[in-house]
DNA sequence: GTGGTCTCCTA
DNA sequence: GTAGGAGACCACA
């Protein structure tokens, strides 16, 4: 190696990661070998052997190397054992790609390194000294801070995932310390995923914070009493020989003594032909065409290489759905695939080269260009559609301005509403130059109701709500965050940043950076057209090309039912549910509130009298110090933080126990909690225009199935004790119209006896007995008849546990008794119901294998660390994967019933007859008083065979609907 | 102002 | 023991 040579080090252990976590999980070979990191790693060599030149390196390598970490013991370990020793075994879908990436570098005929006690990034630092030396250059692949403290005036990092350079500058302004510092930094911030230990209390900022006015680590420590911070000075008194571990834990060595020399790394041209015969074995065909090209190799002559992978690696085959495929994509270029598989497969390898360039985007401020564009979206037969607004809640929102996409890259915005930034106190006008709200409304209502032309939209449902309001429904239409949602529900984030980068392995403009922050932080309509433009044209943008990979996933995957019948319906159904809202009376709450704020008051003088002090009740830190510090009361269990608990369950026994301060502390507590998060809160949101609340349900947030509701959350409102129950007659129905609550009864305990297939339980639904009387007299052989209340009590609570995944120790919890005695329960219910276990065991062998587990109706939950090493990890993940069929099945249940029911309704007349709330297994709704006779039995009826046609289960669905005033009455 | 912790409300 | 959302407090920036 010589004077202007150039090296390239590419840390090939920390890609693998990155990729695999920033990359679509699901490619697979047609074998169901997992190959999403190898694809990823095979396009990113051939991106720098080819075009180096082109990306922000900027210079092509003339020695090239891939480094590997050799195994997870290094000489780290000798001197710090729990070096690394949190680190969570690898994905299993990721294990048998290690050897492939191996053998990859093989096939482009490029040096693999790893040795025996190193780190990869040992070997990288020591070739990084060696190319130095030698006069040249040193580029490293990798994007790991730990080693940024390599970088120099001759060596540099490169990431290739953000395409993105880090040199001296960038280390600076990431970290606030040059280079040669970082690892004074990073000994002083520790690392929790590497397990180094640091210097508690210290991240990044403080540390370089430090760095900058001591200079370095050991002038640090020594002059450490010097600092002013109380907590810091004694954090790094008392730690400063962990900070020097530390120290040495990330500091890299740099004369490993490695076997190859530089000039073995020298490149040579890549061997089409054995590079080719690769890539054909992994069946990645874009690359195989380029490289095809490239080194004039004639494809079709090669023979896809035989690749070995370790045994029961790849054990699990291909997963091949009923549905049949995808129909056109709009582009009107037919694509050759055979199978669901082979197309999703190419979609998902194409997308992820393609380039997004914001300079292509169209502003369009004329009726004449829109119609363009409109006529564009009719031809193409779909359109990606997005809207800019002034506010997160589209209730509220107003329109700023939307986009459009017909065709990848292919993308405009349409400003309406945008202002002029020049803030006097009038504000600044509306902008010129863009169309009216109503006429560019009225240009693009047929389109967005035209049968014929799919609407494609990334969490569609806040669009279509805002877009109701002016009267237009969406329809057909397409969501992609939803589409996500049904294939890796548990696995991943939905939003469309999580998206981009995960399938186009593109970062998305940030709508952070356009708005700013904090105080600083604008509406939409203040932000600047064309950087308006580039980031809501890239939106729709984005969501068309997600759409393109995700549809074929889908089908690939056999989900096309799951998201067509259980999720893309609800749109309009919950838009509806939320657009309506629930009538909630402000002087009913306001009267609550009064009377919460004077019990509240007296109960806190006599809280302090007990205490002997006047202190923050509410601080359950000033609290625990006063029970369990100055009055020394026995604490029971402590909080993870090393806390004393002060949990209701710890102060109602303290107060069982005959004390008289924990008793008032928990009524004050039940009493606040009341004022504040309801009668308090609630009235806050009741909308200015309709006088009603409108919550927010999310569609994807849960692994389950289920939906959440938030701002307000209308699912948790009290009902268990009386006091709190009172929140509820403060929802009401307007004058001459009823609440009707309908609710499934016991429905989880239902499915849970179908699915597990237990024959006492399905019995007993089908005679409508009593479930619980019955687990009862079936575990402790007491009749039914003059059951005592208790005997009752306990089977109930051992019927929930089993829905949660029991354990012992959950169990003692809930009943308060010990864990050999609930041990016990545990072991008759199973010898009682042998079916039940053998669905825990069923259920969790499912989930190990697969990754996932499905609801009856085949929605998937994903628990991906059900096969931790971490006990704890592993056990909370069996209990959750046992838990989410049922929950889930009981999910579906609910959905499939509210999707029929506006039809149901409106065929027998009862068109007023309207669905307002959704509270997991209860359905509120609004009829006129006299409708609600005929409404009540159409209701039952459609929640009760909700589950058919599409599975018959075999016990019966009981729903109990009754209607008042309100909702304390009703339900 | 933001994020983490603790507590508590629901099915 | 499952699934959620939210308010208060508190330490940090």
């Amino acid at each position: 190696m010589k004077k202007g040579d150039h090296l390239f080090l590419v840390d090939g252990s920390g890609y693998i990661f990155r990729a695999y976590h920033a990359l679509p999980p699901l490619t697979r070979k047609s074998d169901g070998l997992p190959v999403g990191a190898v694809s990823g790693f095979c396009n990113m060599l051939w991106k720098l052997l080819r075009n180096a030149r082109d990306t922000e390196v900027g210079v092509t390598p003339t020695h090239f190397a891939v480094i590997f970490d050799y195994s997870s013991k290094t000489f780290r370990n000798e001197i710090y054992p729990e070096y690394k020793a949190n680190r969570a075994e690898p994905p299993e879908d990721l294990v048998p790609q290690f050897g492939l990436i191996r053998e990859a570098t093989r096939a482009f005929d490029l040096p693999c390194i790893e040795m025996e006690g190193y780190e990869a990034d040992d070997l990288i630092a020591t070739y990084a000294r060696l190319a130095v030396e030698a006069g040249g250059d040193a580029t490293i692949v990798s994007s790991d801070k730990d080693l940024m403290q390599l970088v120099g005036p001759c060596v540099s990092m490169y990431d290739p995932m953000k395409d993105r350079e880090i040199g001296i500058e960038e280390v600076v302004e990431k970290w606030g310390v040059p280079p040669e510092k970082m690892i004074d930094l990073q000994a002083l911030t520790g690392d929790s995923i590497d397990n180094v230990p640091g210097v508690p209390g210290i991240g990044p900022k403080t540390a370089a914070q430090l760095l900058e006015e001591y200079g370095d680590l050991d002038t640090l420590l020594s002059r450490a009493g010097e600092i002013k911070q109380n907590k810091r000075r004694e954090n790094l008194l008392a730690n400063a020989d962990k900070a020097r571990l530390s120290r040495e834990l990330v500091r890299l060595k740099n004369d490993v003594p490695v076997e190859l020399g530089l000039d073995a790394l020298e490149l040579r041209p890549p061997d089409g032909p054995k590079l080719i015969a690769f890539l054909k074995a992994m069946e990645f065909s874009t690359l195989t065409r380029r490289v095809a090209e490239a080194t004039g190799t004639d494809a079709a002559e090669v023979e896809p290489a035989f690749v070995e992978v370790e045994e029961g690696a790849a054990a699990r085959g291909p997963d091949v759905g009923t549905a049949s495929p995808s129909g056109g994509d709009g582009t009107g270029v037919p694509e050759e695939a055979d199978t669901p598989e082979k197309l999703a497969r190419k979609r998902a390898e194409a997308a992820l080269g393609e380039a997004i360039d914001h300079a292509a985007y169209v502003c369009i401020r004329d009726l004449e260009t829109l119609g363009k564009w409109v006529e564009e979206a009719r031809e193409a037969g779909l359109v990606a559609f997005d809207t800019e607004t002034t506010s997160l809640d589209p209730m509220q929102a107003e329109i700023v301005g939307f986009s459009l996409a017909t065709a990848p890259g292919r993308a405009a915005y349409v400003p309406l509403n945008h202002k002029s930034g020049n803030g006097d106190l009038l504000g600044g006008g509306r902008v010129d130059g863009q169309i009216g709200t109503a006429e560019a409304l009225s240009a693009i209502r047929p389109l967005l109701e035209d049968g014929s032309v799919l609407k494609i939209g990334q969490n569609l449902k806040y669009d279509w709500l805002l877009l109701f309001r002016q009267g237009i429904e969406i329809a057909p239409y397409d969501d992609t965050m939803l589409m996500s949602y049904v294939l890796e529900a548990g696995a991943q984030a939905h939003g469309m940043d999580a998206l981009s980068q995960r399938w186009l392995g593109h970062t998305p403009l940030s709508y952070k950076e356009l708005t700013g922050s904090g105080r600083a932080k604008v509406t939409f309509d203040m932000v600047d057209i064309e950087k308006a433009t580039a980031y809501a044209a890239e939106d729709a943008d984005i969501t068309l090309r997600l759409w393109r990979v995700l549809k074929p996933q889908l089908a690939a995957r056999g989900l096309v039912s799951v998201y067509e019948r259980l999720e893309r319906p609800m749109v309009s159904v919950i838009c509806r549910m939320e657009h309506r809202g629930i009538t909630v009376d402000r002087q009913i709450l306001s009267r609550m509130s009064g009377d919460f704020a004077q019990t509240a008051a007296a109960m806190e003088e006599e809280i302090y009298a007990l205490a002997g002090e006047r202190f923050t009740i509410g601080s359950p830190k000033q609290l625990g110090e006063i029970l369990f510090g100055r009055m020394g009361l026995p604490g029971g269990t402590k909080t993870k933080t090393g806390q004393w608990s002060t949990s209701a369950q710890v102060l109602e026994e303290l107060a069982a126990a005959g004390h008289e301060l924990p008793r008032k502390i928990v009524d004050w507590r039940q009493v606040t909690k009341l004022k504040s998060t309801y009668t308090d809160a609630l009235p806050g949101y009741i909308h200015p225009e309709t006088g009603r609340v409108h919550t927010s349900y999310s569609l994807a947030s849960t692994t389950t199935g289920r939906l959440s509701s938030s701002e307000p959350n209308l699912q948790n409102i009290p009902v268990r004790t009386a006091e709190g129950r009172k929140i509820r007659t403060a929802f009401v129905a307007p004058k001459g119209r009823k609440l009707i609550s309908a609710d499934y009864s016991q429905i989880e305990l239902r499915v849970l006896a179908h699915v597990a297939d237990i024959p006492q339980l399905k019995q007993a639904f089908a005679d409508g007995l009593d479930i619980h009387a019955l687990t009862a007299s079936e575990m402790f052989g007491v009749p039914v008849e003059g059951m005592p209340g208790e005997v009752r009590r306990r089977a109930k609570a051992i019927n929930f546990g089993i829905i949660y995944g029991i354990s012992a120790y959950g169990l003692a919890n809930q009943l308060g008794i010990p864990r050999e005695e609930a041990g016990a329960y545990i072991k008759r219910y199973f010898e009682r119901f042998p079916g039940i276990r053998d669905y825990m065991e069923r259920t969790k062998a499912f989930c190990r294998e697969n990754g996932y587990v499905e609801t009856v109706f085949g929605r998937r939950a994903y628990y991906p660390e059900i096969r931790s090493s971490n006990p704890s990890i592993r056990a909370f993940n069996e209990r959750a994967a046992i838990n989410a069929p049922i929950q889930g099945s009981a999910a579906d249940i609910i959905r499939r019933a509210m999707m029929r029911m506006d039809a149901a309704l409106a065929q027998d007349g009862l068109g007023d007859v309207v669905m307002l709330l959704q509270v997991h297994d209860e359905l509120i709704f609004e009829a006129p008083e006299e409708m609600v006779d005929k409404a009540i039995p159409i209701i039952r009826t459609v929640m009760e065979n909700a589950a058919l046609p599409a599975r018959a289960l075999s016990v019966p669905l009981k729903v109990d609907a009754r209607a008042a005033d309100n909702w304390e009455e009703a339900h």
